[in-house]
RNA sequence: GUCAGGGUAGCUCAGCUGGUAGAGCACCACAUUCAUAACGUGGCGGUCGUGGGAUCGAAGCCCACCCCUGACACCA
């Protein structure tokens, strides 16, 4: 059986979901559930990155130790993905010693035998206020922003990742789709920066400095893993690496990871060029998708329009949420979230297309009172779904079947199936509740709830009428 | 500043190997019950960012300019 492995990016755990992780882990559900439904063997992986000063520190201030902060804030990641009807595979945290150092640990020492690691002093400017190192950028006249204090010049060892060293061969892998990165305008910007020349970056900190967070750098007590190099590792580390070679090696590379266009860096660069130097098997594809803004604008707290992915879920339901992502935002390209959109989008394709649809048809066939038998028990996705969806956009690959409600619904008027009686409207229906059927099962992926009562209700072979699925907003 | 992408109906967009503008939503009218006053039919609606240019002919090609978005490193 062919394996399917696709991953999240692994958000960081301090933060709240918003609308943005809500769109990647829709679009991530949604791939899966279909290599799902052609019968691969499908592992969806997301997680958490937790290994930051943040988290010890706000762990103190209240009151309980780092472990049981991040046990809290993960429980509301874990939620947060039940609420979308997200199906995770693994969640793999970063702050596990069992499952996620050994991995890391092994890594760093394959990177560090190519000689790809090496010791180097860096300089930056460091508020003791704050524990953490400013860019002149980030300073107000000078001074910490946070204490208007005059940061410390500090000196620190750190380990660099020799990454210069595998420029050109990344730029023949990305090149030649060896590692796919799409869409080609990410693509391309990933080129040109690669072109620009690419620098050795730090993948330690000093201990004190991460007041002992992090995965420990082998055979240096003074040194922990600093961001990235420990991040990105859980992508290996959730399926096995380090603690179960056997699974690693069933799922290893992974076939996508879906990120958003913030990060693109780290994962076409940076993690290649980890692999590269580890000589380990590289991911396929790297997918990027776009921002969301609301009303036209970056959301922002000040301008006040903010979207609350919980809001959301709570007044259209998950189905209608996911909906929303899949078949109004560009796959590949920025988008927009607005509720005056989503009502519009509700009341037009939820509520008039495909609730009255279905509320239509199942009455009619409730008026026959004959039976509908199933073709097929173990129907599969339409073939021109799966050909429109190797695209991987996903956004026409959901109208496509869309279309088929609105053709239906049209067919129906033109044909007034309604003035038919006995034997000659049942003969009729026959192919109409086969076309339901079709519909309920090419949008599984996508609404995997919504799918399931269609399927559900038009899949016995008795069809009664039904209840409005979406009842019109208020 | 450099590079990339974009500016087409009120909204979201399609059209871009050049031949005189399309769809959906919204709005209006008509029709209508199988259906969630839903579905259907018709209509309203556009100086295709601005200004030049080559062409018999441009939204589409060339030039200039304006506006938006993104990338330009240690960044969550």
């Amino acid at each position: 059986m062919n394996t399917f492995y696709i991953t999240t990016a692994i958000p960081y755990v301090n933060g709240k979901p918003h609308i943005g992780h809500t769109l990647e882990f829709v679009q991530t559900d949604t791939i899966a559930r279909f290599h799902r439904l052609l019968g691969e063997d499908v592992v969806l992986l997301t997680g958490s990155d937790e290994n930051s000063l943040k988290n010890v520190r706000a762990a103190e201030k209240e009151g309980i130790t780092t472990k049981e902060l991040l046990d809290k804030y993960t429980a509301v990641w874990k939620a947060f993905g039940s609420t979308l009807d997200i199906k995770v595979d693994i969640f793999q945290r970063s702050f596990n010693p069992e499952t996620h150092f050994p991995g890391v640990q092994k890594l760093w020492e394959l990177c560090d035998k190519a000689g790809d690691i090496y010791k180097k002093s860096y300089t930056g400017l460091y508020c003791v206020g704050c524990e953490q190192f400013y860019k002149e950028s980030e300073l107000k006249d000078g001074l910490c922003p946070q204490h208007l204090t005059p940061p410390e010049v500090v000196n620190e060892e750190n380990y660099f990742f020799k990454l210069s060293r595998y420029q050109n061969e990344i730029k023949e892998l990305i090149e030649s789709d060896t590692v796919q990165v799409i869409p080609t305008k990410i693509r391309k910007e990933v080129l040109s920066f690669i072109e620009s020349g690419l620098e050795d970056f730090s993948i330690s900190r000093s201990v004190e400095r991460a007041r002992g967070v992090g995965v420990p750098v082998p055979n240096d007590p003074k040194q922990v893993m600093y961001v990235w190099f420990d991040a990105l590792a859980i992508y290996m580390t959730g399926i096995g690496y380090g603690w179960d070679e056997e699974k690693w090696q069933k799922y290893w590379p992974a076939n996508m990871h879906v990120i958003g266009k913030d990060i693109v860096r780290f994962h076409a660069i940076y993690w290649i060029g980890m692999l590269l130097s580890a000589k380990l098997p590289l991911p396929k594809t790297i997918f990027v998708h776009g921002h969301i803004a609301s009303g036209g604008q970056k959301m922002s707290k000040s301008i006040g329009n903010v979207i609350d992915p919980y809001e959301v879920i709570g007044k259209y339901g998950a189905d209608f949420t996911r909906f929303y992502l899949l078949y109004e935002v560009p796959t590949l390209d920025d988008g927009d979230f607005t509720f005056s959109r989503a009502d519009e989008l509700y009341t037009s394709e939820f509520a008039n297309g495909l609730g009255n649809l279905v509320s239509r048809v199942a009455a009619l066939c409730a008026k026959t009172g004959i039976t509908y038998p199933l073709t097929t028990t173990n129907r599969s996705l339409s073939t021109e779904l799966i050909d429109s969806f190797t695209a991987l956009d996903l956004r026409e690959s959901l109208r496509l079947v869309w279309k088929r409600v609105w053709d239906l619904n049209k067919k129906l008027s033109d044909d007034e199936p309604w003035k038919k009686e006995g034997d000659e409207l049942a003969t009729y229906l026959a192919p109409v509740v086969e076309e339901i059927r079709v519909i309920a099962t090419d949008l599984q992926p996508f609404v995997p709830t919504l799918a399931g009562k269609l399927g559900e209700h038009f899949g016995s072979e008795k069809i009664e009428k039904i209840a409005p699925l979406f009842p019109k907003l208020t």
